[in-house]
DNA sequence: TTGACTTATGACACAGTGTCATCTATAATC
DNA sequence: GATTATAGATGACACTGTGTCATAAGTCAA
């Protein structure tokens, strides 16, 4: 999280400095983004920047997770208006990150994101609030899903089902810029992969 | 790959030089490690450095390289001893997995590959060989599974089946890490999930 | 006006990278 | 054996970038 001071700054400031990082971002991966870079371009001396971020990581998670955090609403927002209807709800998010991803803002930024997923990238963009609120959010959101639906037992399972689905959701937006899947590729294979899923991999 | 003046080296300095870059690579991630401290610890100069690799990179990908190449082969010959039978394969290599990265010779290796596993890592984990090998390799591969317990139509599904088997491994490997389960956990999860996978998340 | 506190600033020390001119060893040719 | 060509070794150096810190500049309350 950015520092106290970042806080105080004018919302024309914080945006300035948000939009300079972004651009930074935009061109090149976290590991090769450099400060000297998003100072130059935000128009401010070398030390505010550590005034108000500990470092580059702090920044680029702090962007990630305004980024997430609006996804994941959405996220919930569709599982209302779906029912409960957990894979209708993937697909339909998987459909609408194409959108974004093909928009020229989001492009260049989520290409260095995906193409550098890790642990902690993933983590950001799936746990859309920050440490106190985590939990809660999370049962919120389960709670809204119909496990009528599913071939599952305990909350345990239901878990495991979710941890699938995101895995192999981020693996396929992945697989986008990797492959430079056309949109409709890209959506085919997703398809494809959700109805083995719900089907099952063995044959009975 | 290396450059050819490394190939060129007695197989004592090439041993002695992938030594000091596993010690780097497990005091700290990629990103983090630094070839001051690979060639110290190797014993020879910068300039030397540069005469055999591109750069830290190429190092490190060949050193990971290598470790993965054992794995696919005893993925290979797990998947023939087991008759084709992918599931059995699967969980079988998860176990070994385990056991590989409890050994303290690879142990905080395999930890910073995993918890900054990315799109390049995971590749490089998963096709054992270099390019031109690479689908040869694939198709002898699939060649050993048993298709008859799958419930799949044709080969792009076995595609899918590979990518969410493998997306799966992968995925409660890190956890491993990053949860610090214990083995027994991690089966648990990890079997879990696979039986799900096989018996289908949607409930028919 | 003063003091206490917060914020701003850029020079600086430090760490690390990749290159290059120069030196050395080895092999090939006459 | 002398000479030339070729490959390899070496470390000083220029460069890029980081995080810190002493100092300056605001801000606000008493």
């Amino acid at each position: 999280m950015p520092k106290p001071t970042y806080f105080h700054l004018s919302k024309d400031k914080q945006e300035t400095l948000i939009a300079a990082a972004k651009r930074e971002f935009s061109r090149v991966p976290l590991h090769e983004a450099s400060i000297a870079n998003i100072i130059k371009s935000a128009g401010i001396p070398r030390g505010s920047f550590y005034q108000y971020f500990e470092d580059k990581e702090d920044l680029f998670y702090y962007l990630l997770n305004q980024l997430a955090e609006k996804s994941n609403r959405r996220f919930i927002s569709v599982l209302m208006d779906k029912n409960g209807d957990l894979f209708e709800t993937f697909i339909a998010t998987f459909q609408f990150m194409l959108e974004v991803h093909r928009n020229p803002e989001h492009k260049n930024f989520f290409k260095n994101v995906y193409l550098n997923m890790n642990y902690k990238h993933e983590k950001t963009l799936a746990n859309n609030v920050y440490e106190e609120t985590q939990k809660t959010q999370y049962f919120n959101t389960i709670k809204l899903i119909d496990t009528s639906k599913l071939n599952i037992h305990d909350e345990q399972e239901l878990h495991h089902v979710l941890k699938i689905l995101m895995g192999v959701t981020f693996q396929n937006l992945i697989q986008l810029f990797v492959k430079e899947y056309s949109d409709e590729e890209a959506l085919e294979n997703y398809l494809g992969q959700i109805d083995l899923l719900k089907r099952g991999l063995q044959k009975n």
